[in-house]
DNA sequence: GTTATTTTTTGAATATTATTCATAAAACTT
DNA sequence: AAGTTTTATGAATAATATTCAAAAAATAAC
């Protein structure tokens, strides 16, 4: 893919992207300033966190989605939120939950391939704190982030 | 909340926004419109899907995420997507994977509380198809939709 | 390797759309 | 009911996206 295009898609993934103030009034039929008024409240007041986009990922490079639980080492239960937010750094983590139950941690990854994911699943899994890890791969989305695929 | 806030909220979590090109162009060192060109490009071969907001959940009564593992019942092993599907319509549901292991479908579902998830549950998981099922709750995230909370 | 063809970039002109602002209306407070 | 804050509105403006024709670059064909 084109080197622009990567870089597209790579700032669009975490924002910069605005609401369509005046289609969204036309479909409240309501007016547009009032529409911007409202949306700069929802801003201001942190309920709208980002605009971004959504990828049809496989075309992306990243198509292969999956779903990692994680135990940490005895050692680390005492601040499982730094190694939470360890992996939330890196850009193939799409989402990072500690959860309730026998795992500690759910994150959510996307690579290009099963072999990609050993790759990155090597650096990714290796930080200090993490014990065992169980792979949930993906076979087929239906909807991501709260959008319909296909 | 303010209703015409509730139907914004609606309708940017799904899509209606549209990308900064101007700003992505300042960022890239980039001129406009060849960042519109490229954009218009992965618009037409279905590289970007949507453009949509990311809130802060709790905000937006969705503040309890539930992770639900999904067993079919051996009669609807032939077509898990039609299931899939019908998950994939409610709102409330974020993503649906149809997934490798012991579990056929992993369902990302967000409500208000754990007294409101077990209202959803049953209507959710009442779909004929669906046998054992098996909740991991989010105590916390850190990341969503690949950006960072808070 | 040169020519032809397609794709991408560019800058100027235009069209859309967001934003600002002053005022009015509505919703809460006391 | 009067005062105060929040929200809605329309007109004016600013900012931004979009269109277009042309140039440049990249790719394919010979």
């Amino acid at each position: 893919m084109k080197d622009i295009r990567l870089s597209v898609i790579e700032l669009l993934k975490e924002g910069n992207c605005t609401p369509r103030i005046s289609k969204l009034a036309a479909k409240l039929h309501s007016h547009a300033t009032t529409v911007h008024y409202n949306i700069k409240q929802l801003e201001k007041d942190g309920t709208v966190v980002a605009y971004k986009a959504v990828f049809d990922y496989k075309k992306i490079g990243e198509g292969f989605c999956s779903y990692v639980l994680i135990n940490l080492t005895s050692d680390e239960y005492g601040d499982p939120e730094r190694i939470a937010r360890e992996l939330a750094k890196h850009p193939s983590v799409e989402s990072v939950d500690i959860i309730t139950g026998e795992w500690e941690m759910l994150v959510k990854v996307r690579s290009q391939s099963i072999e990609q994911y050993y790759e990155l699943a090597r650096t990714l899994l290796s930080i200090k704190g993490i014990g065992r890890t169980h792979t949930l791969n993906s076979l087929k989305q239906l909807k991501t982030e709260f959008v319909p695929i296909k």
